[in-house]
DNA sequence: GAAACTCTGTGAACGAGAACTCAATCACGG
DNA sequence: CCGTGATTGAGTTCTCGTTCACAGAGTTTC
């Protein structure tokens, strides 16, 4: 199941408009209107149709979007509907959180692999995960891995890039600060946390 | 100093670029040019050039930017010219993470309070920062405070999102899933860690 | 000192995405 | 069974940001 052309920037609302479906108060009533659903999360109600008009058909006229139907259509379309395995690189102070992080269960991802340079922390077990040394990633195309979180210092991403994309892996969260060069049938999604906190002083009234 | 319109996506750049000219190679020469620059952040060198040049002229045509010139320039227009302190609401897996985090002092950010809910963690020392019960919020104004950095559960964000506010707090680091509601001259920048994860089984093979 | 070369700054074309608008569709009540 | 009200889906317009192309300024070379 692939679509046409679909925005990146649909892409990335779906699983907003997800989480706002399940946070959506069961009152009896099956349905949600556009309307309600850009109420939620801050939308204009134009483009919460034009998003999931791209996927078909989905909302019936009068009524609006049977809430269940419409949920099971989103993980369709994202592919979350079976449970999703993913890889964590570099298990420091991020590493770590992300590991115990909370909000990934909603949309059926599970870390449940853990590699790591530091040969101290390797062998360690966390949340019944053994820590394994970075040399095994190759490993992960047996395993059915294709889904990896990067967290390590910017000098050894793109090596551990490369490891990755050898090893099948399909999609990498990069919290690294360094541009990762990969094929074009990888999708790399940063994440850059400084640069993010940088931004703020700008907006600051003057002299602040 | 504020600029005419600036895009925010120009801004967001910027840091970028002032790690680009942190980490170039100083062999002899004082000028990069915006070919260069961009090789190195891969965009490309128009970019590069009509970002700088929303700021006046900063360049001299025939030999490119002069960097140390450039790279102060830059800091200026982001405010980060003298260092910003931020305080950190939340001490769980990300907020101790983040608090150790070392990519926030390129930009001369540093966090020097820490707030928090759960009383067996207040009046703990870390990092020789003393974790502070949340109602102190209040007291930001008076330290100068002016950027928070929220990582606590969505449940409580809008309401230490008005308490900030009110503290006279004009940018926030939002790694809460919840929308923020705040007056306009307050900017809020979201890193949603569940959404972009989310997103990945969606580009990779079918099947996958 | 002039010509050739390099690189910036900017106006204009282009493209992507968001907002608007309205016709077509469906449920429901009389 | 038909009219009324509600809501979707899509075509259009608008806005924002990126890319392009070129004029002009500075530098180097002969």
């Amino acid at each position: 199941m692939r679509y046409h052309k679909v925005p990146d920037e649909t892409i990335r609302r779906l699983p907003v408009y997800l989480r706002g479906l399940c946070s959506f108060p069961n009152n009896g009533s099956h349905s949600i209107s556009s309307q309600q659903l850009a109420d939620i999360l801050h939308v204009k109600s134009p483009q919460v149709r034009k998003d999931l008009s791209y996927f078909g058909d989905i909302g019936t006229p009068g009524v609006g979007y049977d809430i269940q139907k419409l949920t099971k259509h989103i993980r369709a379309i994202l592919q979350l509907n079976n449970v999703h395995c993913a890889a964590l690189v570099g298990y420091g102070n991020l590493g770590a959180a992300l590991l115990k992080y909370t909000g990934f269960g909603t949309f059926c991802i599970e870390i449940n692999t853990v590699f790591e340079k530091d040969p101290r922390k390797i062998g360690r077990v966390v949340r019944n995960i053994k820590i394994e040394e970075v040399s095994k990633i190759s490993s992960l195309s047996k395993r059915g891995i294709s889904i990896a979180i990067l967290a390590i210092p910017a000098a050894e991403s793109q090596d551990v890039t490369d490891k990755l994309v050898n090893a099948g892996v399909g999609g990498i969260l990069n919290f690294t600060s360094s541009y990762l060069s990969v094929p074009a049938n990888v999708k790399v999604i940063n994440i850059d946390i400084g640069v993010s906190l940088a931004c703020l002083p700008y907006y600051l009234p003057v002299g602040a």
